[in-house]
DNA sequence: TCTATCTTTGACCAGTTGGTTAAATCGGTT
DNA sequence: AACCGATTTAACCAACTGGTCAAAGATAGA
């Protein structure tokens, strides 16, 4: 398509976002990345030092792809329904753009830990303790004033987080078992998921 | 402890999983499985010829840990609710038994989805067809008593299943964002969290 | 046109990897 | 004690892996 005018930077981050995200850090080969950017390996070295710098590279952006729309979202001054509704629909549309970053993530965190020590440390702007406080307070708030159920603000969230992430993490094993592996149909349920998602969790916390 | 009483093939089978379910079959490394079950590593290739067929042989006892109980509890004569409760009990124990298990069988799905197929092939008596089947007709059943509003099985399992996988799988980035990396802390929120996702699903299902 | 800097390449290297082989050792049988 | 199959080992190998290097092209300014 548009390769010709790509930078070979871009070309390689491309390529490298690919291999990584399906092979993982120590499936990914050198090599592949360089054969799929179209340039030679030499070139990837002069680029990205080492492959972990490289990796290093990749999982950054991949990791800041969720990030800025849930501050976004937890930090305005809707309801706590409308927040969850807005947080359901949001990303649930960029999990069908960026299916592969959820496993790759979670699944690189398990290898080594220590990466999200280092994306902290590296992003100062991300203060989760005060983001998480503010919206803790609205939750109790809102449990105060009757709206919704007395409820665990970090339940409530690993809640909505996995309703949404755990069908695309397990696709394979959910489409194969449940789908009789029917790719299609596999979608249409994702689609439809969406609503059903809402209501699941809007019927078990509303008072 | 009594590892001189092993014989060598459990030793390798043992070694094989922690280092297969830590590093993943791309990073893990048939001299560390030898090292680690106290033996040669041509020792390794006598019992296993190849790194697939051990890989295979591991994953396969892996993903079997996690079906009887959920054929018994899907097959079994209690009303939904009960089986829900049943299902998130025996689960959450299982699962703290085997924290790297799911991971591990999600990760390497997503590699290579053709594990899956394999698996069917070999266990003709996994009849999931048949299973669901069974399970959505009582769940229909009782939408049609009123006990339970109207709703979609495949939904309502995906949801079960993943309340309960997802923060296990997710631990890494959940404990470090939400707890600040308190393990003892995160132990206690799993614990906890039983009774939080058996009302979660109720409260969102009764009629 | 000359030159200095950036970009790209082919050839190469040392360390690692899964896997093999021939010989040694063990354990039971005769 | 001689024998035999199963088990275990040290030494080895070809292929692969991340990474390097010197030299060749490309690009733009003087």
């Amino acid at each position: 398509m548009n390769e010709p005018e790509m930078n070979t930077e871009q070309k390689i981050l491309d390529a490298a976002k690919d291999v990584f995200q399906q092979k993982g850090m120590t499936g990914a080969r050198m090599q592949e990345i360089a054969d799929k950017a179209g340039i030679n390996k030499a070139l990837l070295h002069y680029y990205y030092r080492t492959k972990e710098k490289l990796f290093e590279k990749v999982f950054n952006i991949a990791f800041s792809i969720f990030i800025p729309k849930m501050q976004e979202i937890m930090l305005s001054e809707k309801p706590v329904f409308e927040k969850i509704d807005f947080f359901i629909e949001n990303y649930m549309d960029l999990l069908t753009k960026h299916p592969y970053i959820p496993g790759f993530v979670i699944n690189e965190l398990n290898r080594n830990p220590q990466i999200l020590v280092n994306i902290f440390e590296k992003n100062v702007q991300i203060k989760e303790n005060k983001l998480f406080e503010k919206f803790d307070a609205q939750i109790q708030a809102e449990v105060q004033k009757g709206i919704i159920k007395p409820i665990d603000t970090r339940n409530l969230m690993t809640n909505v987080i996995g309703l949404i992430v755990f069908p695309i993490v397990a696709r394979p094993i959910i489409q194969g078992i449940m789908f009789e592996n029917d790719k299609k149909q596999y979608d249409v349920f994702l689609k439809q998921r969406k609503d059903f998602v809402k209501e699941f969790i809007i019927n078990s916390i509303k008072a």
